[in-house]
DNA sequence: CTGAAAGCGCTTACAG
DNA sequence: CTGAAAGCGCTTACAG
């Protein structure tokens, strides 16, 4: 276990030549199935492990695939990005990559600073993990090798985005709550502040159109200011009987505003949201929600990077993954 | 951007050798400073980027540092693993690192399968986050690069330990409650379930010597069974003034039986506890607890790797970092 | 089926 | 201050 055990020292012990060595051990084509296995149980027996340095430099490629993130997505203790993150990893595992984390710390987000595994050609690939600012994405689009946004997408670009069918899957919660009897049903979320919100609410809005009814901006609830940060929210005068919010934390702050205003949930008004995490189970009732179905956008994502890997050509586009409605007890038939 | 750019190209600009280049992007000594000005500059302005694998293949070192963690810890939507992972990475990227997580699979803990990351050598040591196996550890522990455990520690074993000071803590936070008063001082936690439990209940018998308190068996309330699955909390017959539970889920747990029973909190009873997790702050009343002080484990870890990298003889044995009192309100004077 | 040769892009002594 | 030489551990044509 001590000395460092190469290729080299295999070969000598065999009195075969280094390249002989290499195809055993890689499975390939022109040595004889029992000098492999011969080598193959040497090298077991030795722990030998492939400097994946020289392979690196051989191929040119190095078998990893960063995923970027924003500080202010991991800061808080609701962890989402970090689950994906996690799905991420495991995937790319199977699939013979390894994943590098990179947090990108606000000042390199605005001072356009490139992540350190791409300077430091780290990475073959890089999957951005949740919408960053504008002008940093401008510049990030620069780089030479693959990327993948996930979970947002931006209008002007052309990079490959996988996200959630946002807009369906608000169209089918909603529907859900027209079907249950519901006549005034509002929204909940700053519709100018995140592509995804705004989808949510194209969807809910959709569904309202289908069925004849009209939008009423009162119902329109913001619930985040400019910059992302969550505000109270201010409920109507006159109440909807049901709420769309656009994620499950802020179903969570509804569901305890309308307690204190002295409104019953579902008895009163029902409330539906997306993301399934830990805000909808630990609510008073639970809530109605949309699961984004990580597993299938975190599968399709990893597919398509490592495709891009070898062909950096090809483009995938937008890529929408349908999510799924868990019914719980914060809805009900009016 | 098209063409690959390597040192070679950059010397054939400026008519030098390979070998001033280098010496110019790496700051080191024997180039003029105006050559390696202007060299530095070229190199930005082309987009340069170092080939990090064939530094690697020359130095024998990648760079990188491996995150290893057991499925189970990030499964849950709890996320306290993932939020140390984000800050090991941080820090690693810092100190001019990149972190490489790996996620454990169940079956390959039980099969002693190493990490793939140290099976492609694409790390130059290995933090271990949560503890795994017995019988996995031990075979980890045969690997020849630098490793570090995170948050917990084996006895039987040499590996660096990073591990918050739970009896310190424990010893503090019950402090806290004498000097407010309190003479009758329960603990919540099953003392001969794990480690931690056991550390934090010796703190806070500590806590209850000094001032000549004796134990009362009475007070001492089991939270789970012997597989660590959580269990009804049965409350003493007499009650105590104060109860000190080994974490915020099980005080969490702890205050709604208190409440369904017909105490009030901390009027009749003050709770305190452990991890600052989100338990402690959707609790009513938010409680206090201990803080793990994840900024200076990590801090610790991150540094005592990297020594380890550079030096890997060097030990540094069990290292404890104390945690923070947060004061909240679920503990009042008496 | 086997191997000699070239080369990936750097860094590290060492000589001038 | 500058550079020629060697070499890190592999893989990839290519020749036999």
């Amino acid at each position: 276990m001590k000395e460092k055990v190469n290729m080299g020292k295999i070969a000598e012990m065999f009195n075969v030549s280094i390249v002989t060595v290499s195809k055993a051990l890689n499975d390939k084509d022109g040595v004889s199935d029992e000098l492999r296995e011969k080598i193959k149980k040497t090298a077991e027996d030795l722990g030998y492990r492939p400097n994946h340095a020289a392979k690196s430099l051989k191929t040119q490629k190095v078998y990893n695939v960063g995923i970027l993130i924003a500080n202010r997505y991991v800061d808080s203790q609701e962890a989402y990005y970090f689950s994906v993150c996690g799905e991420l990893i495991k995937k790319l595992t199977a699939l013979e990559y390894s994943g590098i984390m990179e947090i990108l710390q606000p000042d390199d987000e605005r001072d356009n600073k490139m992540p350190r595994m791409f300077l430091e050609s780290k990475v073959d690939g890089i999957i951005v993990l949740g919408q960053l600012e504008e002008a940093y994405l401008r510049h990030l689009e620069t780089i030479d090798i693959p990327m993948i946004y996930f979970d947002f997408y931006v209008n002007y670009s052309n990079i490959d985005s996988i996200i959630s069918d946002n807009f369906f899957s608000s169209y089918q919660i909603t529907d859900s709550l027209i079907e249950k009897g519901h006549k005034q049903i509002g929204f909940v979320g700053n519709i100018h502040s995140t592509s995804s919100i705004q989808d949510r609410y194209l969807g809910y809005y959709k569904a309202l159109l289908e069925h004849q009814m009209d939008i009423d901006n009162e119902y329109i609830v913001s619930d985040r200011d400019g910059l992302g940060k969550l505000i109270d929210l201010k409920l109507p005068r006159k109440m909807p009987t049901a709420f769309v919010a656009n994620c499950d934390q802020v179903a969570y702050k509804l569901i305890n505003t309308l307690k204190k205003e002295g409104y019953e949930v579902p008895k009163d008004v029902s409330v539906v949201s997306f993301d399934n995490t830990i805000y909808s189970t630990i609510a008073q009732p639970q809530i109605t929600t949309v699961d984004n179905n990580v597993e299938d956008m975190v599968t399709t994502a990893t597919r398509i990077m490592i495709k891009k890997i070898n062909n950096p050509i090809r483009t995938y586009g937008r890529v929408l993954i349908k999510g799924k409605v868990i019914k719980r007890e914060s809805s009900q038939n009016i």
